[in-house]
DNA sequence: AGTATCACG
DNA sequence: ACGTACGTGATACTA
C-alpha cells in the first residue's frame, strides 16, 4: 500500500487495557481477578475494536516499567507511579508472545511510557496523512486529539465495558476548551494518580475557569493581575510557578521518542496459525480459538504411543478377560449405554463394540469385566455402575476412579470430564470421543479414528490415576478416598436405579388446583395494575409496581427493581396487588418447577423418579441432585409441603423411613472448636436454641421468651457461615449495632467458639486451605486478595467450610454403614434418597422397626463426637407422612 | 449465556 | 471505608 492510500492506524495503550481488565473483574466478581482473565480482557477488547473499527494496521505499545521514566528527573517528585501489579505484569510476556502470533505490531521503547510511544506514532501517522485511533483507558492521551487523531477511549463501571470516540469537536463539547489545553490543565490542578502536582491549592474549578477566562497556562501567567483572578489564586500561582512549569513538561506526553518503527510503512498483519493455536488452548481461550476459526492440529500429547487392537470374536474376547484377571489394574472408557468398551492393560488398548458380537455374549463380557476378579480403574464411573445395575449386573472391582480423585484434590473446579482433567494433570489434549454416538462406531468409517482417541483417553485414564493416586495419599486422603468416596459412588448408583416411586396422579391433581387459582390471581392483578403484563418478567412487573402504581422502590438490581420477597413483603401494605403477586409467584412456582417439572421426569419404564446424584460439585463434599432435584422439594410452606405427597412407598407392603440428624452443623462446632458450653448444652439434650438465648440473656431456660430464642437461632445459623452484623441485623429486623452488640454476647457466651473462629481464619492464612475432621481440603486463594470483598468471602468460608464439610463427611460415613448393614443383615430396605442431613429408604413393612431402629443407630455411630449426633427416624407411606 | 428469583439444607 | 451469611439447582426472561 503506497502513501497514496489513507490508511486507518489504531494504536492501543496495552497497559492501560490490561490494568483496566484486571480491575474491572476483581472489583465486580466474587472471584479473584486472575491474571490470565485479565489476558482474555485485553484480547476481547482488542477483536472486538477491531471488528468494530476496522483498521489497516494495529499497533500495541507498552511500557518498559524497569527502566527510568521521566518522572524521574526531577528530584522533587520522586515518582512513585503506579505500575501494574506484579501478578499481572507476570501475563506480559505469553501477552505479547500471543500478539506476536497474531501479527500484531508491538512497540515498546526503553526509557519511554506508552503515552510517548502512541504520541510518536500518531504523529508520524498524522504527517503521512494517515488517520490514527488511540485505544486507551487514560484521559491523558486525549491531549493527542486533532488532524487525524482521535481517541477511543475505554472504561469500565460495573464490569460493563463502555467505548467512547473524542474527535476535537466531541472533547471541546465536554471540556470547553481544546484538547491540548488538558496539558494545561495538569499544569494547574494536577494530578495526584499520576504523580504530576500542579500548582498547591488550585484544584479543578478553579484550574477550568482560569483556562476558560486566559485560554492557557501561558495566558494565566502572562495576566496574573487581571481583576479576574481572586487574591488568594493570585498568591498561590506565583509560588506555585515553577511547580506549574515542572508540571507542564511532566503531563506532555513525548511525541518525538526515538522510535524505530517506520509508520509509513507498517507490514500487513500474517498469523502464525499454529503458534496461536498452541497459545490460545495453554492459555484455555478456547472461545478466541472458535472466533479466529483455529483448528490446529491437535497437539501431541506426552503419553505414550498405544498399541489398539481390535476384537470382534467372542472366543477371543472372553480370552483377553482371563488374561486381564491375572494383570495389574486395566484401564477402561466405557460409555453410559455400555454400547462398546476400550480395555488398556501395558501398551495395548482393546477396542470391543457390542455390535460385533451376540447380546448374549456382551451380557457375559460384562459381566466378566465387572465380576470382581478384573481392577479397574474408570474415569466417572457412577454412571456405568448404574447402567450396569440396570441391567441386573453387580458393577465390582472398581478400584479407582480418577474423576472423584480429581475432584478430591481439588474440589473447586467447574467440572471434571476427562479432558479437562487430563490437560490439568498431564497437559494432554484429548481428541473428541463420543462413544454413545452410534455413528462413531458405526463400520463406515472413522472407526479407526474411534479405536485411537479411545485409545488416548484410556491412556490419560492411565496417567491421571498414576498422579492423582499418590497425591490421594500425599494430602491424608486415602481413607476419604477408599473408605467414604468410592464406596459411595456405588451406593449412589444403587439410589439412582432404585429411584423413588410416585403418585402422579395426585400430583396432576394438585397442579390444577393450582391453575384455577393462578388464573384468578392473573385476572385480578391485571385489573389492579389496569392492563395486562408478563407477571413473570422482573422487568415489567418492576415498571408496574414503581412507575404505573407509584409505590416506593427501595431496592435496585444491577438490572432495574428489584422485586424479590424481601422488596415485595415490604411494600405489601402498599396496594392490593403486591400481596397477589406474592401469591402468585408462590403459586406459579409450585406450578412449574414442581409439578411440571416432576411430571415431566417420571420414568416411562418404571413410573418412579431416578435423580442423579452428583459426587463432584460442591466445593464443600456435599452431594447435589439433578435431573431432577430431589434435595429442595418444598417444606417449609404447608402448601408447598403438599409436594411431598407425591413421593410414597410403591405399595400399602412398603413404607418409606425418613431419619434427619438434629442439628448436625452445630454439634459439629460444638465439637471442633471444643467449646465447653456449647458441648454441655447439647450433651444436657437441652433445646439448643432455648439454652443459648438462656445463657445469652443471662435467665433461666423456663423465661426464654420465643422472641429470644428465635433471635439466637438466627445467629447459630449465622455463626456457621460466617456472620456479620448487617446481615444478622438485616435476618431478625434490628438495627446493625444492636446485631453487633448481640453477636459480642453470644461470642462471650461460646468462647470456644470465638477462639475457632479466629484460629480457623489464621489457620487457613498460612496454610492456604481448610480441612474437615476427614482430610477432605478446600484451598483458599482468596484469603491472600488484596480486595476487601474477595477476601472477606474467603474468611468466611474458612469458617464454614469445615463445618458444612464435616458434617457432609458424616452423612456419607453413615450412608456407607448403612448400606453395608442392610446387606449385611440380608435386608430389602434399600436407601433411596439424601437431602444432606436427611436419609429416606424404602422399606418393606414387615422390616419397618428393624430398619428405622438401624438407621437411627448407624447415622448416630457414624461418628462419635463430644457433642454426640442424634438422629430421629420417622415412617410413612409418603414422605408428607413421615414428618 | 447471563440474570433474577426462589426452592432446599 | 469497604459490602455482607455458607452450599446447591430449576425456571423464566432477556439480550
Amino acid at each position: 500500500m503506497m502513501g497514496n492510500t489513507r490508511m486507518k492506524i489504531m494504536v492501543i495503550d496495552g497497559n492501560s487495557i490490561l490494568n483496566r481488565a484486571f480491575y474491572g473483574i476483581r472489583q465486580l466478581s466474587n472471584h479473584e481477578g486472575l491474571p490470565t482473565n485479565a489476558v482474555y480482557g485485553f484480547l476481547a477488547t482488542l477483536f472486538k475494536l477491531r471488528e468494530d473499527e476496522k483498521p489497516d494496521r494495529t499497533v500495541v505499545c507498552f511500557d518498559v516499567r524497569e527502566k527510568t521514566f521521566r518522572h524521574l528527573k526531577f528530584d522533587s517528585y520522586k515518582a512513585t507511579r503506579k505500575g501494574m501489579p506484579d501478578e499481572l505484569a507476570a501475563q506480559l510476556p505469553v501477552m505479547k508472545e500471543t500478539l506476536d502470533a497474531m501479527g500484531v505490531v508491538r512497540c515498546e521503547l526503553a526509557g519511554y511510557e506508552a503515552d510517548d510511544l502512541i504520541g510518536t506514532i500518531s504523529r508520524k501517522a498524522d504527517e503521512n496523512g494517515d488517520t490514527c485511533v488511540v485505544v486507551t483507558g487514560d484521559r491523558d492521551s486525549l491531549q493527542l486529539i486533532g488532524g487525524g487523531t482521535t481517541v477511543l477511549l475505554v472504561s469500565t463501571k460495573m464490569g460493563q465495558t463502555t467505548y467512547e470516540t473524542y474527535d476535537t469537536e466531541k472533547f471541546r463539547e465536554r471540556y470547553g476548551f481544546d484538547p491540548i489545553r488538558l496539558i494545561d490543565l495538569k499544569a494547574l490542578m494536577g494530578d495526584a494518580s499520576d504523580n504530576i502536582p500542579g500548582v498547591p491549592g488550585i484544584g479543578e474549578k478553579t484550574a477550568m475557569q482560569l483556562l476558560h477566562d486566559f485560554g492557557s497556562l501561558e495566558g494565566v501567567y502572562a495576566n496574573l493581575e487581571d481583576e479576574k483572578i481572586k487574591k488568594g489564586a493570585r498568591a498561590k500561582l506565583e509560588a506555585g510557578a515553577q511547580s506549574a512549569k515542572d508540571s507542564y513538561w511532566l503531563a506532555t506526553i513525548d511525541r518525538n521518542a526515538p522510535l524505530a518503527l517506520d509508520v509509513a510503512n507498517l507490514p500487513e498483519e500474517h498469523r502464525d496459525e499454529a503458534a496461536l493455536y498452541e497459545l490460545l488452548t495453554r492459555l484455555e481461550f478456547k472461545n478466541f480459538i472458535k472466533k479466529l476459526g483455529l483448528s490446529g492440529a491437535y497437539t501431541a500429547p506426552r503419553l505414550p504411543e498405544l498399541r489398539t487392537q481390535r476384537i470382534q470374536n467372542a472366543a477371543e474376547a472372553f480370552g483377553l478377560l482371563d488374561a486381564l484377571t491375572e494383570a495389574g489394574r486395566v484401564f477402561a472408557v466405557i460409555p453410559e449405554t455400555l454400547g462398546a468398551m476400550c480395555l488398556l492393560e501395558a501398551d495395548t488398548a482393546a477396542m470391543l463394540f457390542a455390535d460385533d458380537f451376540a447380546d448374549a455374549d456382551w451380557d457375559a463380557l460384562l459381566r466378566r469385566l465387572f465380576g470382581g476378579a478384573i481392577e479397574l480403574v474408570l474415569h466417572d464411573a457412577k454412571p456405568v455402575a448404574a447402567a450396569l445395575l440396570a441391567r441386573g449386573i453387580q458393577p465390582e472391582g472398581i478400584v479407582f476412579d480418577t474423576c472423584l480423585a480429581a475432584y478430591l484434590l481439588d474440589p473447586t473446579q467447574s467440572g471434571y470430564d476427562l479432558p479437562r482433567v487430563a490437560l490439568a494433570y498431564c497437559s494432554t489434549e484429548l481428541p473428541e470421543l463420543d462413544l454413545d454416538d452410534p455413528a462413531a462406531v458405526s463400520p463406515l468409517g472413522g472407526q479407526e479414528q474411534t479405536e485411537q482417541a479411545c485409545a488416548r483417553h484410556a491412556g490419560a485414564v492411565r496417567a491421571i490415576y498414576q498422579e492423582a493416586a499418590s497425591r490421594v495419599e500425599e494430602l491424608g486422603m486415602r481413607k476419604l478416598y477408599y473408605e467414604i468416596e468410592l464406596p459411595l459412588m456405588r451406593i449412589l448408583a444403587e439410589m439412582e436405579t432404585v429411584g423413588c416411586a410416585v403418585a402422579p396422579d395426585e400430583l396432576r391433581a394438585f397442579g390444577e388446583r393450582l391453575d384455577v387459582r393462578i388464573h384468578e390471581l392473573i385476572a385480578q392483578i391485571y385489573r389492579d395494575a389496569d392492563g395486562e403484563f408478563n407477571i413473570n418478567s422482573p422487568k415489567q412487573l418492576g415498571e408496574v409496581l414503581f412507575e404505573k402504581l407509584h409505590l416506593p422502590a427501595p431496592k435496585k438490581t444491577k438490572t432495574g427493581y428489584s422485586t424479590n420477597v424481601d422488596v415485595l413483603e415490604r411494600i405489601a401494605e402498599d396496594h392490593p396487588v403486591v400481596p397477589r403477586i406474592l401469591e402468585y409467584r408462590q403459586l406459579t412456582k409450585l406450578k412449574s418447577t414442581y409439578v411440571d417439572g416432576l411430571l415431566k421426569v417420571v420414568s416411562q419404564k418404571d413410573g418412579r423418579i431416578h435423580t442423579h446424584f452428583q459426587q463432584t460439585v460442591t466445593a464443600t463434599g456435599r452431594l447435589s441432585s439433578t435431573d431432577p432435584n430431589l434435595q429442595n422439594i418444598p417444606v417449609r410452606t404447608e402448601l408447598g409441603r403438599e409436594l411431598r405427597r407425591m413421593f410414597v412407598a410403591p405399595d400399602t407392603e412398603h413404607v418409606l423411613i425418613d431419619a434427619d440428624y438434629s442439628q448436625i452443623e452445630l454439634r459439629v462446632l460444638a465439637h471442633i472448636s471444643q467449646d465447653a458450653h456449647m458441648i454441655e448444652a447439647f450433651r444436657s439434650g437441652q433445646d439448643i436454641h432455648a439454652a443459648t438465648a438462656a445463657k445469652v440473656y443471662h435467665v433461666p431456660l423456663d423465661e426464654v421468651t420465643p422472641q429470644m430464642r428465635s433471635s439466637c437461632k438466627a445467629v447459630n445459623f449465622g455463626i456457621v457461615y460466617g456472620i456479620s452484623d448487617f446481615s444478622l441485623a438485616q435476618d431478625i429486623g434490628v438495627t446493625r449495632k444492636e446485631a453487633g452488640e448481640f453477636i459480642r454476647a453470644y461470642l462471650a457466651t461460646y468462647p470456644g467458639v470465638a477462639k475457632y473462629m479466629e484460629d480457623i481464619k489464621e489457620n487457613a492464612r498460612e496454610k492456604g486451605y481448610v480441612s474437615t475432621l476427614f482430610g477432605r481440603r478446600r484451598a483458599l486463594p482468596e484469603l491472600k486478595s488484596k480486595n476487601f470483598n474477595i477476601r472477606s468471602f474467603g474468611e468466611r468460608v474458612a469458617m464454614n467450610t469445615p463445618i458444612q464439610g464435616t458434617a457432609a463427611d458424616i452423612i456419607k460415613i453413615a450412608m456407607v454403614r448403612v448400606h453395608d448393614r442392610l446387606l449385611r443383615e440380608g435386608l430389602e430396605s434399600r436407601l433411596i434418597l439424601q437431602v444432606h442431613d436427611e436419609l429416606i429408604l424404602e422399606a418393606p413393612k414387615t422390616e419397618q422397626e428393624t430398619a428405622m431402629r438401624l438407621l437411627k443407630e448407624e447415622m448416630e455411630a457414624a461418628f462419635v463426637m463430644d457433642a454426640p449426633l442424634v438422629a430421629e427416624a420417622k415412617a410413612g407411606h409418603s414422605w408428607y407422612d413421615t414428618k
